[in-house]
DNA sequence: GTGGTCTAGACCACG
DNA sequence: GTGGTCTAGACCACG
């Protein structure tokens, strides 16, 4: 469920932090529901506690999680959350999209794009 | 011409190589022009030669540039280097468009993003 | 009447101590009356006996609540505890007032602050 | 100059982070000044290299600093750093007066308190 | 040399 | 048991 990629360059703890949004945005996780504890989560992952706490600390200052010192991590309203996962891939989307027509190629090859993205 | 940014978090070699895209697409360099030589455009944008040798290594693997030793870089079949240059802004803008449809986004929204873009 | 926020990052006994405090100077508790037992409370709130304990604890430290082994707790002298409270919302607010000049705000712009302060 | 107070309880990077706001504010720390390498800091101040990061990046994501991976850490724009050390500022002293006036103490005295602070 | 990531392991406050 | 802080120490990419 929170299974993440060594082999791949990405930072475990930025992985982590697009996993939980993940899951927020396909309703897996719901609102308040509590986040594993994170020396827990580090034993079923393999990886270290500190790096799952970064993770989890990200995930607070960007108000997709609170954490209660002593009691556990939670979901913060799902709404907030949609809405950041959101703006992220819109924004993320947008520069690619610039991108390629600034390299020259059509808004009409970029429609077809989207539309032959079969979605599993 | 190679202006990079040191304040943004991209490698400057990551900057360069893509500059030497942009220029190429655009019709800035042409075919077979030579290419600053590494220790020049390293002082001429204040950045370290081995910093310069490494885009330019990278660009020489992905074919874009070839180098003749002793003599200098220059820009590969402009034909090819459009064809890589549109590849990966696919590849990019592909990725983009799966994580955002991922996470929600409908397709609707993606087309209109496209078409409000408006190039300067 | 006692209610605490477990959202925010306060410790609740800190909480709990202050709502003492600040029931005590609105008169909502008066002198010599019955705190709720440590239990009661605890499970009427929602929250550990424990913590209730450390927040008595450190109320009857600092002469704010007198206890009575076997019979209860009760609330000392209105003039102690107001004085007490005073001295504390005194202190934090100068504290704060010479932070704020040192980082370079006007005494000026200060005392409009407290003019601006509208109370419910 | 960036010495920190291990005997209080406040968090070691809190101290850091708030000492780079005061350094900047009182003009000691200029726009684009370079800051002290993380292990340099570190070592001069007796603490862990790991710690020092924190604060840094703490100080970053606030729009305090801005680090250059490999060169170093800078200075942002002194209009934005004291123009969040002046609402942090301010923010803390509201909450304060609020307080002191929830606690019954009147306008009049916390006008005075202020009067009274001779700055050094 | 510089910041960034990660591990291992310790201790603390709170509940 | 839980999150928060901190140390010691390693390795990496970039320049």
């Amino acid at each position: 469920m929170f299974s993440i990629d060594t082999r791949v360059r990405i930072p475990i703890y930025e992985q982590l932090y697009k996993r939980v949004l993940e899951l927020v945005v396909k309703g897996i996780l719901k609102e308040n529901e509590q986040l594993p504890a994170v020396r827990v989560l580090a034993k079923d992952i393999g990886i270290n506690p500190n790096t799952v706490q970064k993770a989890y600390q990200e995930l607070e200052r960007d108000g997709i999680i609170f954490s209660q010192p002593g009691k556990g991590s939670y979901i913060a309203s799902i709404d907030t959350v949609v809405d950041i996962a959101h703006k992220k891939a819109i924004n993320a989307f947008t520069d690619a999209a610039i991108d390629a027509l600034d390299s020259g190629i059509s808004k009409d090859d970029l429609h077809k794009v989207i539309d032959d993205i079969s979605l599993k």
